[in-house]
DNA sequence: TGTCTTGCCGAAACCGGTTTCGTAACGAAT
DNA sequence: ATTCGTTACGAAACCGGTTTCGGCAAGACA
């Protein structure tokens, strides 16, 4: 007799209650609730019934109503720094388009806040939990040893990891395998024919820097090469800090003919440097990169990089997290993903030997910087 | 007797709720929540009293729970667009910078959500007022005639403008003044002695396109210069546009020596389509756009530009929302702010007449390509 | 056949707030 | 001294859900 419910109950309240589901099926409100959350002492016949009926009713729960009794309202929480410069910029979108996809395919929405990071960051955080705003949280740019996860251990708050912390303990994560990248870096400038290869790694605050380092080694090793710790850099974070590193590592006795860098926007640094040095990116010297920001596209030539898939990774982290919240345990939600090779003109076969770059860096370099800077169309 | 609030009492329940604020005040939690929200039949000594005791135990109202009756959880809702490529990217950390810091500081928080467009987002939007995890809505990108405030306003749901429709009605906006800078831009490059000059315009359906081309023109009259429909382009929004958009105003009978870009990313397809022609940004070609992202200090000559302080502008957006969403007239909630010239070396004194360059194109050109591509250090 | 489980559901309390309603107390007006 | 109108607050209903508690009926067991 009840077959189709009365769709102008909706336009009339404005929005389906759980008494209304509740009165049109028969049952008590508590009965709905329980029906709906998959409580087992109802039985599977009134369960559908109510199931259909609600679903027909177009009833969806009050995220914020379930909040006051269970504490949670479906919402993924994301703090992000305001400072760092320009670091994540460029992924944002992409990251926070796979979250937010991802979170509202599960009727989940997404908190952002963002701070200035240290204590502030936390106090953030611990306001979102505190006023239900978030559930759980994604950490993105994981520390080797972050704060952060420190924090929402102790309140006993999920989150899922954007990277891998030094001490993995129980926490779930999803990270991008740089490590590998980095490795596959190398074996491409030894396939061109590189022998000498520098390093700029990322902030050693970052975990991901001393994978990605991990990862560089074990490609030289492979090649058989042996790592000259005058070609190592770090805490290139800028470009102006890939800029001076890359005049460091140049201005070596014995200059890389190849650099890899741990970060796109040092590698960006590299250009600058190399205009000055009077030295060709991509001829003179080959540089292979990873992050895959758009800028290098607009660089000539084009930067190579490994392009990290951001919103697909917002997409995996923001699963996670909700299985997470649901109760699954965090070790078993851990996945990784491969950063894919973007090539651009900036690496090749190596033009000039370690010498004669070592005797032009030496010279002033500069005087026929006007030879093509290399790149196709 | 009472002076000061046990402390441990929130951390023993975890969170103080109204109702222990009223048992150390000694008063009904209907009184104490109408002290707290001002109502008027709260005698001045009550209120005083009620207000300094929850201050000192530290009580926040749970946003939930009162959204639950008076259907405001004090948070700001922001839907953006997932495909347009790369259009926001640049500006949205800052932007969300902007927007988030000025929600905190007001206790409110801000749900973000992406969606495809068109009726995707228009349904993403109502579903975020029908769940209350959004009590009123930034609008972003403002199209000239656009469903989204069309949606709102029949919803009744308060939203600010980021940009002013063809049709302002009554609506609340924030915009910066791009017509000004366009303008500007004009009068610079007039100043540097250019003559000629072509425009690129943004998308149409984009309000803002019609009003920089408004002020192009104004300072084309300004200067008394006459306006050349094959110097006009519009719908360019992509760099592919704008190199586009470059070959056919440059392989016109007379071309410009200069152009004004309503957007950077257009801006930077003409540095491809200059390198094809054989011609010199900033010496063959100044090039003048408008919104400041990042690329511009990437590409060689840097790219003058007028910078648009997204941060500024979320934060100027969250404020005007949050104070329409307390009953302010939206009327009176209506700003705007200045794009700021930051120069680069795309643009300068013309280096050669327009006839020279006419035949330099016919010609194929390319031949002088290598010499110094201008820009400073 | 009587009792003990067990399954299934209604009733009611509860979450942390807001809002309505009713009334005690007080001063002013009659 | 009544009556009346305010003022200021307590009590309770309410918002839309969840969760506890208790009881009825049917099946299991003795």
């Amino acid at each position: 007799m009840d077959q189709l419910a009365n769709p102008s109950a909706q336009a009339v309240s404005g929005r389906v209650t759980i008494s209304d589901v509740a009165e049109a099926a028969g049952v008590a409100k508590g009965t709905v609730s329980r029906a709906l959350n998959n409580y087992p002492d109802i039985s599977d016949a009134t369960r559908q019934r109510i199931r259909r009926k609600a679903e027909a009713m177009g009833y969806r729960p009050l995220a914020q109503a379930q909040a006051i009794r269970t504490g949670r309202s479906r919402a993924i929480g994301l703090v992000l720094h305001t400072d760092i410069a320009g670091a994540q910029r460029p992924f944002l979108s992409d990251f926070l388009a796979g979250v937010s996809k991802t979170a509202s395919d599960a009727s989940w929405t997404l908190t952002v806040a963002m701070s200035a990071g240290g204590n502030e960051m936390l106090a953030t955080m611990e306001r979102l939990v505190d006023e239900r705003k978030a559930d759980g949280f994604i950490v993105p740019r994981t520390l080797a040893d972050d704060p952060r996860a420190t924090l929402l251990r102790r309140l006993g708050v999920p989150f899922v990891l954007y990277g891998r912390l030094r001490e993995i303990g129980d926490s779930a994560w999803f990270d991008i395998l740089g490590e590998d990248a980095m490795r596959d870096a190398v074996r491409r400038l030894v396939g061109h024919g590189h022998r000498r290869i520098g390093f700029v790694n990322g902030g050693s605050e970052y975990n991901f820097s001393s994978l990605r380092e991990q990862g560089f080694r074990q490609g030289m090793t492979e090649a058989g090469l042996s790592i000259d710790p005058d070609l190592m850099a770090g805490d290139a974070m800028t470009s102006e800090a890939g800029d001076r590193a890359t005049i460091r590592l140049m201005s070596t006795e014995r200059p890389p003919t190849a650099i890899v860098f741990a970060v796109d926007v040092a590698a960006l640094g590299a250009y600058a440097a190399a205009e000055r040095l009077g030295l060709s990116i991509g001829r003179d010297l080959s540089v292979i990169s990873y992050d895959g920001i758009p800028e290098c596209e607009w660089v000539r030539p084009k930067l190579t990089s490994f392009r990290v898939d951001s919103r697909m990774a917002g997409g995996r982290l923001a699963e996670l997290l909700i299985r997470h919240v649901r109760g699954e345990d965090p070790t078993t939600l851990r996945e990784s993903a491969r950063a894919m090779l973007w090539p651009g003109g900036s690496d090749g076969p190596p033009r000039r030997t370690t010498d004669e770059i070592a005797r032009h860096v030496r010279s002033g370099g500069n005087q026929d910087s006007c030879e093509p800077t290399g790149g196709q169309a």
